[in-house]
DNA sequence: TTGTACGCGTTATCAG
DNA sequence: CTGATAACGCGTACAA
């Protein structure tokens, strides 16, 4: 692979000047940017961008740490994070950290030593401390750290009042919610915690479960629904935690020969893309995801410019009503 | 940040000493170990890899190039691939090509300036000679470019074979094909062809579509189904060139009245996991996603370590049945 | 306006 | 067995 000093050769001028036209720094006549473009160009010059950001010392990457990019929800959150990285001139490190506490861990540490500008953080198995300690531009989804550490997340209570109302609109009267682990103060609590106020308000009786480890073990979501439906065989509202939870209650109810949304309303949270193409289509809370990834980068790449950024970003939520309820 | 020389310093070593440590090279005495690894502690250190990589002009990163990743197929994909590259000391620095030719070449630009070791492609929207030219440890999915250049598929004309097989076994008499754009000589197309082969062996009449520009539009399913149902409405048969299509299948077919599989039988292609959560647990033909994964990125490594690979990896495919058929 | 020389943090090649 | 020192490729004060 050819270096700038190849192409200060054969430009017939020296490196610095080559550096500057790749830079566009100070004043260069147009006759010698020709030069130099054309010599890189005969040589297929690209400038080494490890060399460029160990001299810089920043790297133009975002490190992502999400559970499962095969996730419906992170799919679409990963994919917007890395449209945007990548419009403002910034790669994306992928780790699924599979909610595993060592990988996290692990995955921390290589995107520091990897200098990375800064991690978004959708997978939260640590304590705050381990967040706070790494001196590095941070966001997080839906994860409280600390002052200094803006967080993303979209209107948890309010989407879970609305998803609670819609099914108390709709005539529930025997309700339930399936939502993942309430520990590490995630913010999604926020919908369970919406969905037994709103319940309890309304005088209604209510059932709470969630899964053991926040693992997304769809075997998981399988057991919970099992429990339900032996435990509140006349459960006739579920409100689930996301979409995905919501599919395989769907499924559930179908399995049990329980018609939807007659005879059991659901409505999930989310509002992936995949919620249409189920046996009826979902309705859900969506959330803006595609704002949540864009607004993430953006607040990295603020805080990498050394701008100063809130503590958090409460995204608004929308009740889109589909066949389930 | 702590660097080398500040570890050398606080243990009272030269640099080289703490490289070595760092590195198990020759012969270390115990004392000496734990008096650099204490310091390494005490200052929290970690290496630069950017300082690692450009020393040893290799970045132990590895690009991956793919359409979507929130499509389902491709998240799959690409989270083993990251697990594999993950365990095998490799970064996996992701990209989105959105089937754009611009957006496809900037990106294989960018992954050359940065020196990753190898690319794998699981987008194609290139010529063949842009592969070629680069120089790079390269796998592709499903493409055939060069010699030189391996590729890992599935059996793509097997797996047309069987699903075709499996319709016609059921009695359907009026089969269709939905597949992508049969351009750029993917090897997908060989389900299409498959699909052809053996309608016509059976002597049934079969109609093929495919989207115009390979673009996981799904609108674009949607459209092309409409036009099926519109065109020949007693259609009875159909093998979707991937699951998701699939899955737009048989949501057209509820949305027009269609019982599945009474009046129409369909089949995917793919395997991915949320073909269990549609209105009917879908039929397919499953590719071994996880194994593909993992060898795309062992052919990566082979290569960067100079190893011989050969050009075509053609993995087993295996009809799995649901209740679409 | 252009070039020389040093620093970025590591590894590797030499002597000692 | 350990320690200077020169790369690795680029950016940038500083000097010319």
């Amino acid at each position: 692979m050819p270096t700038i000093k190849d192409v200060a050769l054969k430009a017939g001028v020296s490196v610095t000047t080559v550096s500057r036209v790749l830079n566009n720094r100070g004043y260069l006549s147009e006759d010698l940017k020709k030069k130099v473009y054309s010599a890189m160009n005969d040589l297929n010059y690209r400038p080494n961008e490890l060399a460029r950001s160990l001299s810089r010392s920043k790297s133009n990457i975002i490190g992502l740490i999400i559970p499962h990019v095969s996730h419906p929800f992170f799919g679409e959150l990963t994919s917007h994070i890395e449209e945007h990285a990548y419009r403002n001139g910034y790669k994306l490190l992928l780790c699924n950290s599979q909610q595993d506490k060592h990988k996290e861990l692990e995955y921390i540490d290589m995107l520091r030593a990897s200098r990375v500008d800064g991690i978004i953080m959708g997978s939260h198995t640590l304590e705050v401390e381990a967040y706070r300690q790494m001196n590095l531009p941070l966001v997080t989804f839906d994860r409280r750290i600390s002052p200094e550490i803006p967080y993303v997340c979209s209107d948890n209570y309010r989407g879970g009042v609305l998803a609670t109302t819609l099914l108390i609109n709709k005539g529930c009267l025997r309700l339930a919610h399936i939502g993942g682990h309430p520990e590490l103060n995630i913010l999604s609590v926020l919908r369970s915690e919406a969905f037994a106020d709103t319940a309890r308000q309304h005088n209604l009786p209510h059932t709470l479960l969630h899964t053991d480890n926040n693992s997304f073990d769809v075997g998981a979501y399988e057991r919970l629904l099992a429990q339900l439906f032996n435990e509140q065989p006349d459960v006739d509202g579920i409100f689930a935690g996301s979409d995905l939870i919501a599919a395989y209650a769907l499924k559930a109810c179908r399995e049990r020969g329980l018609r939807v949304p007659e005879d059991v309303r659901i409505v999930g949270y989310d509002g992936i893309a995949l919620r249409s193409l189920l046996a009826l289509p979902l309705s859900t809370i969506r959330q803006p995801i595609e704002e949540m990834g864009k607004l993430a980068v953006d607040l990295i790449i603020q805080q990498v410019h050394g701008g100063a950024v809130h503590a958090e970003y409460i995204l608004p939520v929308e009740l889109e009503e589909g066949a389930t309820t």
